[in-house]
DNA sequence: TGCATGTAGTTCGAAATCGAACGATATTGT
DNA sequence: ACAATATCGTTCGATTTCGAACTACATGCA
C-alpha cells in the first residue's frame, strides 16, 4: 500500500493560467485510524527500502524475514508453516526458499513424518549470513534512535500488536458464503 | 517487507524422530525499534490485503492511494509530484495513472508552462470512485475500532509521524559518495 | 477397507514494482 | 548565445507477489 501524503494546511492549486477545466482544491482531512494505517503504509516502504540497500548483494527483504524468522523461532520448520507465520502465500514462499537454497543458506530435506512436507533447516552460512543482516539492519536503524524515546517505543507496541491481531482475525472470518 | 511472527515463549522445535543434522532452537528477542518495524511491516501486509479486497474490482491499493491524493490534495499537479508525494517511483506512477485513465478516473493534459510536463486531473467518475473506495475502506476498518482506543491512536501517530520524517531524512542522505 | 475431503508443495499466468537508460525539454553558468 | 546539467515522462528487463489449478499424500468417516 504505497501511502498518501500528509495534508499541509494550504494546498497549492497550480496558480495562473487554466488548464482545460481547472484545478480543484483539497478536500478535508482523514480519521484517525485511516492515517494511521498511511503513516504505517510510508513506514514500511520507506523501512523496507533501507533494509534492501544494507543486506548483502542480492539478498531481498523477504529473504532476511525467513532467515530471521528460523533463527529466532527455531529451524525444522515446514514451508507452509514458514508462510503462514510470515504472512506470505505458498508461491512466494517456494520461491524465497528456493533462491536461499541455491545460495547454500538452507537446505530442505522431505519430512520423514509427512510424505507430502519438507522440512527446512539452516546451514552455518545460513546463519552467518542471518547475523551478518541483523548487523547491518541494525546500523541501518541506528540513525533513527534519535526520532522516537525507548518509552514512546514501548507505548506504541501493544496498541499495535492489538491491531495485527484484529486484522488477523478479520482476515480468518471472510471465509464463509452462506447462501440465502 | 513482510514480517516475522513474535517470539511465543517456549517454540516448539519438532519432538521426536531425527531429521538430517537435528533442528535448531530458537534464540533471543528482538530489540524494540526492530519490533515495532517488523509490526508495522505484518500491519501493512494485513491492510493492504484487506483494502484490495472491499475496492471494486480491478482497483489496487495504489490506484486508490493516488486517487485520494489527487482528492485530498488537489488535482493538477504533474505525476512526478504524485509519485514523490506517495513515495513511488516514476515508472510505477506512469503505470498506475495509465491504468487510471483507461478507466476514466482520470484525465492527463500536458502543461502548458513545461513542455516535458504533464497533468493529472480528476474526472467525475474518478471523485465517484474514490468516494467509493473511501467508503469501502471505512466500512473495512471499522471492526477494528474495538482494538485500538481514540487515545491510542492519537498517542501513536506522533512518534511515528517523526519515524517516518527521520526515514525519509536518512534516505535523502544517501546519494553523495564523495571520493578521497 | 474404501472413498471423500483436506493439506503440502509446486507450476503457471497475470500484475505491480523497481533500477537503468533514453529522448525531449528546462534551466543554469559562462 | 551556447554548452553542461537537471528534470519529465516513458520504455525495457528483471524480480517479486499473488490467485488458481494441479499432483501427491494424509486423514476422517462410512
Amino acid at each position: 500500500m504505497p501511502p498518501d501524503d500528509h495534508p499541509p494546511r494550504g494546498a497549492n492549486p497550480p496558480r495562473g493560467a487554466n488548464p482545460p477545466r481547472g484545478a480543484n482544491p483539497p478536500r478535508e482531512a482523514d480519521p484517525p485510524l485511516f492515517a494511521l494505517l498511511n503513516e504505517i503504509a510510508i513506514i514500511e516502504h520507506l523501512a523496507r527500502n533501507r533494509l534492501e540497500r544494507v543486506l548483502p548483494e542480492g539478498l531481498r527483504a523477504s529473504h532476511f524475514v525467513v532467515l530471521n524468522h528460523l533463527s529466532r523461532m527455531g529451524d525444522g520448520r515446514s514451508p507452509a508453516r514458514i508462510a503462514r507465520a510470515v504472512q506470505v502465500e505458498k508461491p512466494a514462499m517456494t520461491n524465497t526458499l528456493q533462491k536461499l537454497e541455491a545460495r547454500g543458506l538452507l537446505r530442505l530435506s522431505p519430512d520423514p513424518r509427512d510424505g507430502r512436507g519438507k522440512l527446512v533447516f539452516l546451514t552455518e552460512a545460513g546463519r552467518a549470513a542471518r547475523a551478518a543482516c541483523v548487523a547491518a539492519a541494525t546500523a541501518a536503524i541506528a540513525p533513527l534512535a534519535g526520532a522516537v524515546t525507548e518509552a514512546e517505543l514501548h507505548a506504541a507496541l501493544p496498541p499495535l500488536r492489538r491491531l495485527r491481531a484484529a486484522l488477523d482475525a478479520a482476515r480468518d472470518a471472510e471465509e464463509p458464503t452462506p447462501e440465502t
